[in-house]
DNA sequence: CTGTTAGCGCTTTCAA
DNA sequence: TTGAAAGCGCTAACAG
């Protein structure tokens, strides 16, 4: 449909060869200024535009990025997302988010799509990757970084957050405000981070002197609505004064069950969650969460498969960002601890 | 970096020509069932994937829709996404998001960008849509289909949503509960949206016989902050029982507003959104609000750019789709009404 | 059933 | 400063 002006028209009406429209088209030195003043008016007044495949076909690259996520429907791999789109916005290189829409099985087929030239490279968002995935992009030797993998054993460059140590604040916060009896709801049993956040909770418990209560402890994926019916069960069968959860829309679905069940939040329950999506501030009272610097994350996840597909090799194959306690309201002593929180 | 594999190599190590290659990799017929293995066999041993840039320059097409947003950080967008994605799997497409990002100018990039021959079609979000950008469109002759236009004067293949009934039915449920005081919360006034829906308001209050109050009309953004701001402005100072919101985000500002001045929804104070988004399932209590078929809005759209790119007229330029008022728990009776809502 | 030719639109190389 | 030739990888059309 789409009529396409070709250099070889531009060429025959400007009067010149194609080799010169190229030139002048590329902004190359070595032609007259009258000549590239005809050629730039021809290409103008005839809408000319390169076409990119033939472009490319001769080029033997793209100049684009390509994004595959397995579920771009949640905040968190749109924070990701923006850092990714802001770093390669000075790189001069287009994005290609390819999506797959939770579905594991169609992960390969988009690697297997983008790897056919389409793209000079490939980040990841939480693939699921199997085994011929990985392989596939050995084979193609297609740059590729993965941010925030559900195995860590994946040997492709990769960068995640400290799940562990983040998790750890989070709980100490509750400990730190009196809290004792504190529930925990766990994410999706498949992510690797899923373990480790619960361990970091353990250990703070541990390292306090806290007994962590398996009754207290539950799965979810990591919806809203699991946070809001387990928190609510764990709340009316076990009275927990606090619940820590490994995401926030957890935690957000837990603040409104502790709510649905006549409780305040902050004074008679506290909730801390772990993500620090714009929902968390964005809410009433304002979540307390483990923040994860996601737009930093797209950035240096983008900023290394840049290197990479320069040609250099990256310092570590395995980078790892901090985390961070943020304290918003919907934490506070235990009902009945007359302390302020030391 | 990736090394590619070509269709020569592999024709030379099965021992046959390109054409066989090609053509056993496509599924076309015409090759012994001997050939046709050996061929198989071989790229499959080396790897081989036919390139998409040579096959898209051959070809004149590349099987691409491109998405291009404003902004796609809101569930708004991504809601049309995924009808828009769910469409075009099964039409053998693949689709590629491009997104803006907040910056209008970089709109007419990303279309001049995708028309380079990149896609076949461009479906486009809630588009600024300059002139230029329409010239652009036309020029190209790159078929596009727009999906909530902010101006409803382009003379391009769109969809909309009724907005004006939407609002008419969403503040019509707030009069039938018996609610005379109704604020309005308007959205971004560069939208048509924005004036159509505020037009419903208006003409549903009237047709009741109810006066609009000036005082009780704000304006805002979109987003929840600034719903929550106007709204406890417009409680503190003039006292209404309810509020009809031009979208669901600055409705749940407003929720959390009425719940920070003490009122509890909906017992003291009712709300009523306009988008239907997750969010408003997934909160406490839920929202009431006017649902557009986002899903739907998306399947619609791709269904109609399909059709342009086949090189079929569209029946309609202008295709529009219906609300439905979606009753949750954020809306009752005025306080002192003793009727429970007729 | 298989191979040869030609060309999609562009740019690198080299010659004029 | 400009142009001609060649080829990127693939496939339609035709020939064998």
């Amino acid at each position: 449909m789409a009529e396409r002006v070709t250099i070889a028209q531009v060429a025959e009406e400007a009067g010149v060869s194609a080799m010169t429209v190229s030139n002048v088209m590329n902004g190359k030195p070595g032609a007259s200024e009258e000549t590239r003043r005809r050629v730039t008016e021809v290409a103008a007044r005839l809408g000319y535009r390169p076409n990119v495949s033939a472009r490319n076909l001769k080029a033997g690259r793209t100049g684009l990025i390509g994004l595959v996520a397995l579920d771009l429907t949640s905040q968190y791999g749109l924070e990701i997302l923006r850092g990714v789109a802001d770093e390669l916005a000075g790189a001069e290189r287009e994005l290609l988010v390819n999506a797959t829409y939770q579905d594991a099985v169609r992960e390969t087929e988009r690697i297997e799509f983008l790897g056919r030239g389409l793209v000079d490279g490939v980040l990841m968002i939480a693939p699921v990757l199997e085994d011929k995935t990985v392989e596939l992009l050995r084979r193609r030797n297609l740059p590729c970084v993965i941010i925030d993998p559900r195995r860590l054993d994946v040997a492709l460059p990769r960068l995640s957050v400290d799940n562990y140590h983040g998790m750890r604040l989070g709980t100490q916060h509750l400990i730190d405000l009196g809290h004792t009896r504190i529930a925990y709801i766990r994410g999706e049993e498949d992510l690797e981070s899923t373990a480790l956040r619960y361990q970091g909770f353990q250990d703070a418990m541990r390292l306090a002197g806290l007994e962590v209560d398996e009754r207290l402890v539950a799965e979810c994926d990591f919806s809203y609505t699991c946070g809001f019916r387990t928190a609510s069960r764990l709340i009316t069968e076990h009275r927990p004064t606090a619940i820590v959860a490994g995401a926030d829309l957890m935690a957000l679905g837990a603040v409104d069950a502790a709510r649905a069940n006549g409780l305040d939040v902050p004074t008679d329950f506290s909730v801390v969650g772990f993500d620090d999506l714009p929902q968390a501030a964005q809410t009433f009272p304002g979540l307390t969460t483990v923040r994860q610097p996601l737009h930093d994350m797209g950035q240096k996840a983008a900023r290394a498969l840049l290197s990479l597909i320069d040609g250099q090799q990256l310092l570590m194959d395995h980078m790892q960002v901090g985390t961070e306690l943020v304290v918003r309201n919907s934490t506070a002593p235990p009902p009945g601890d007359a302390r302020t929180g030391r």
